[in-house]
DNA sequence: ATTAGTTTTGGTCAATGTGACTTTAACTAA
DNA sequence: TTAGTTAAAGTCACATTGACCAAAACTAAT
């Protein structure tokens, strides 16, 4: 159970190293549409600068350090090359195919990550990293289209059964814009009546005294979300 | 992206190597409980024979070796420990703690199994390998109480949702023998005609002709389940 | 000032699913 | 032949959901 390694740096010893760990985090941020001006979902990537892929868009990863935890080096990641804290961060999946990379052998632990737009908005944007709508992606380095799909499977599904919608919106937001939220992610139009039944139902959801001023129309109410996020073991004993 | 390591192998370095990288499998089985004859859930542990947590029961692992993937590794796990092939392997989590091991840093990618009682009987069994009820383990190495936990959480979750049951049954069974899987998982009395209506309204599960003879009462019928598993990305592309 | 347009909010109705319970069928063992 | 047990089918009250309707509350245009 436990390796023992050859103390002569050979290539024998280098063919059977461990393989090498990587953290790799698809961050979800809610963006006006440049058509419709409605939120759609985004994800920032970054150019691949080395080879393999060289000049390809990516995940935004990199390296575990010694001295950190998988959350915080997923964490770091993602403020290194956005800038941006996320509201809500979780761990996708670990990717260790054989042949990820075809230079060496890579396990990557990916996390994925919810940014609120005020953050989205301020975030580094440059030649080397950009945001692309999530559904439009194209041709990625690595595995990576696989990761963006997996996590886009699981942002749906956590959307559609927990309650994590809010973390997409600020401390205060109308029901008109949780919809939104979910109209974006499960991409399908849903009905207003019946969404304000449901999410007026769940306890976790707060009736504020407040309005929305300064809209077009009636001014809807304003509510506020009380619940945790987690369930998985890095967040179990949060309060 | 791509770590390039030092050549010169000095304490500096070993400090900041990467983190060793493990494999560890939580194998679920159904087995008699042995007062009421009904089944139980049931895992095995091993005994660790070295420090840390010399004598401690852990979960069967292993160091992931250079040519095979994530799963490849879990299963090869699981044959070398218990003898056991599993009829369903999933990714349960990437633990990656600072202080999960005293001596060095221990990232473990875990995954959960389940096999069928037929192969659970056949299980190898010895000083250092034993099943324990899921319920029951004791004090465990390393965080491994945590795991057993989360993995337990996980397979109620898949129960109560997914099509998993089945797996740990043989290819044909009856509708008592699904409740039985359910009862012993979830903890709690199910009432047999709801129970009924619910599994014969899914899809997944054909009637056979066939019926199950020599029991004392009225000969049940038989069953069989047509789906597959999966929605992991390890599992996603089988037909 | 009035009206048209839009969104918010509250409501109805039919269809569906679920838990608690009853009843009949089919078999074994006494 | 009868008692006991499980399998299987069905009934009923209740909750949830999707489709739809309508009033309330506001702005912008006339």
């Amino acid at each position: 159970m436990v390796i023992v390694y050859t103390s002569a740096a050979n290539v024998a010893e280098r063919r059977s190293a461990p393989p090498s760990l990587a953290i790799s985090t698809v961050i979800f941020a809610l963006r006006p549409s440049e058509k419709s001006g409605r939120p759609t979902l985004w994800i920032p990537l970054v150019r691949r600068i080395r080879e393999p892929y060289k000049g390809l868009w990516a995940l935004p990863g990199g390296p575990l350090t010694h001295a950190e935890s998988l959350q915080d080096a997923a964490s770091r990641n993602l403020q290194e090359t956005t800038g941006l804290a996320p509201s809500y961060l979780e761990q996708l999946y670990a990717f260790g195919g054989l042949h990820r990379s075809p230079s060496q052998r890579v396990v990557s632990i990916v996390y994925w990550a919810l940014v609120q737009p005020t953050e989205a908005a301020l975030a580094d944007e440059s030649e080397n990293v950009t945001w692309f709508r999530a559904d439009r992606v194209g041709d990625l380095a690595f595995d990576h289209n696989a990761i963006v799909d997996y996590a886009l499977w699981r942002l749906r599904n956590k959307l559609a059964y927990g309650s994590i919608a809010y973390h997409f919106l600020g401390e205060y937001f109308t029901l008109a814009q949780v919809r939104e939220v979910y109209e974006a992610v499960l991409d399908r139009q849903l009905d207003p009546a019946n969404f304000r039944r449901q999410i007026t139902s769940t306890p976790e959801i707060e009736e504020t005294g407040e309005y929305l001023q300064g809209g077009k129309h009636r001014p809807p109410r304003l509510y506020r979300f009380t619940g945790r996020p987690g369930l998985d073991p890095d967040n179990r004993s949060t309060p």
